[in-house]
DNA sequence: TTGTTGACCTCTT
DNA sequence: CAAGAGGCCAACA
């Protein structure tokens, strides 16, 4: 995974084991999310499989569940599961939160679920050529 | 310190 | 075709 990982010092207190890491899964994770482009979508299985093991994509799950409180902010409302369905918008500060930061997006979200998933998947393997 | 759980994905029955 | 289990890593009790 080629990911750009500056060397930055998030995870302070956010992840106290991943601290004598310096590096985590997280990081490569929020860093990633980061540069998914406006109006885009990707999914918790794609950026597993880009950081190379795409068996663990509920730690990205988990990556997210701390991005709350992260900062810079990670926009957790353009990673949705391998259906494109809002699983995680229940985390959000309001259940409607999520939806509306994809609709300021111009990204349409119909019964939990994006529209055009296909079409406005962000697959970072392709676009950031692994 | 060990065990359970979690915003998931994939393979197997 | 539908349902179940396994597997990854980290946080929490």
């Amino acid at each position: 995974m080629q990911v750009k990982r500056k060397k930055e010092k998030i995870l302070k207190k956010e992840s106290p084991r991943a601290v004598g890491k310096q590096y985590s899964f997280f990081e490569d994770v929020y860093e990633l999310v980061r540069q998914i482009p406006k109006g885009r979508v990707t999914s918790y299985g794609a950026i597993a499989n880009y950081l190379g093991t795409k068996l663990s994509a509920r730690m990205v799950g988990w990556a997210m569940n701390g991005a709350h409180h992260v900062k810079p902010a990670v926009p957790a409302q353009r990673v949705v599961n391998r259906n494109g369905m809002l699983t995680g918008k229940a985390h959000f500060s309001t259940p409607t939160k999520m939806e509306e930061l994809l609709a300021k997006e111009k990204v349409k979200v119909k019964n939990d679920t994006v529209v055009d998933f296909e079409k406005l998947f962000w697959d970072p393997a392709k676009e950031l050529e692994i």
